[in-house]
DNA sequence: CAGCGATTCTAGCGTTGCTAGCCAATCTGC
DNA sequence: GCAGATTGGCTAGCAACGCTAGAATCGCTG
């Protein structure tokens, strides 16, 4: 059986490329330049490789999204670990939410903006996807009110910032008043 | 000059046509489903004549956006109109705004979503634009708190509103409560 | 070492947005 | 009223796309 895990092990080094790989091309030169036939010589094999490992161009997306969620929780911990307080820490979170729409459009976009094939809103929903969830629910929680659902309230604030992430960077709104925009929607939902 | 009048009036009357096939071609079968050849053989010309009237496809649904700003600023007026209070205004309109993105969602990725070529935050935006932006503001104007800035504040309102609409119409929330957030985000703005 | 499976590659299909160049219908000047 | 110029639409085709069938090659097994 060890020359069948070897096997294995390589095959899913090799998936683990292919997605490496995507999410790198379109980060640099956005998601029009990861096509398969790119992406397949990025990764030194040839286009039919790519179809074995995902059911198609759509599923890579959608694993390069599951990363992508996973290292948005990564900076969201952060972000709400070295806040000082309650409205502090749903600022810091806030703030590094849409710095990483910014940051990483790419990404960004294949997390919440393009259509992926991933269960979102469900219990079978990818691990990584729950985490990110989990890391503004936490800075979100403590700013509901008696009688409000945390996690609806958490997802209507989330909801906001996407909105401010995607108008922003499609050009919808101005960049420069977007701290301001953002402290007003904190000041709104802490009640301030 | 007549005659360079009745054609000039012949090729807008064809640039309308162009426009409304795209519209209701996207609007029955998907943006996937307007392809240029499908346009073209739906207003009965060949494929180049769509390009001696707009610079691309792009183009195409950057008209289509405007014409669907126009409709949704209709809305949102009878919507504000017809509400008795303030508060009620503004639950109106949100509540059209979010509608008319699930009832219209070709037209509303158009205008919102997909990336086309038009000037939106400046004063060189189509009219239409600024129209359905007004509709907004005048309906987040009367809440807004002493010091805040009504025109930040709406665009805060509606990158919320634009948020709640886009995830919840690709599945990443929940569409059942969908009503409840709405009563959130309402709640937080109006300060109860 | 021969044969057999599994796996990868070559080649190609159907479509896409877009464009070059031909061709015909129309307007202008004699 | 008619030849010449011009406008404007059409046919045909390009390069690139996602994806797949079938050939070919690799590596393990007896």
């Amino acid at each position: 059986m060890s020359i069948q895990a070897r096997r294995e092990r390589e095959r899913a080094e090799r998936e683990r490329l292919i997605v490496t790989a995507a999410r790198e091309l379109a980060e640099t030169e956005g998601w029009d330049a990861v096509t398969t036939r790119r992406l397949a010589a990025e990764i030194e094999y040839s286009q039919p490789v790519l179809y074995s490992h995902f059911k198609g161009k759509e599923a890579i997306m959608a694993a390069v999204a599951v990363q992508g969620c996973a290292d948005l929780a990564v900076e969201l911990r952060q972000a709400r670990a070295a806040a000082p307080g309650v409205r502090e820490a749903l600022a810091a979170v806030a703030e590094t939410y849409t710095s990483f729409a910014r940051r990483r459009p790419a990404l960004y976009d294949a997390m919440f903006t393009h259509l992926v094939p991933l269960p979102f809103a469900t219990q079978e929903a990818p691990e990584p996807l729950r985490e990110a969830f989990g890391r503004l629910l936490a800075a979100v929680e403590p700013i509901a009110a008696d009688g409000e659902d945390p996690g609806l309230l958490t997802e209507t604030f989330w909801a906001a910032l996407h909105g401010l992430a995607t108008l922003t960077r499609s050009g919808r709104l101005p960049e420069p008043a977007h701290e301001q925009r953002l402290a007003l929607l904190i000041g709104h939902f802490t009640g301030g």
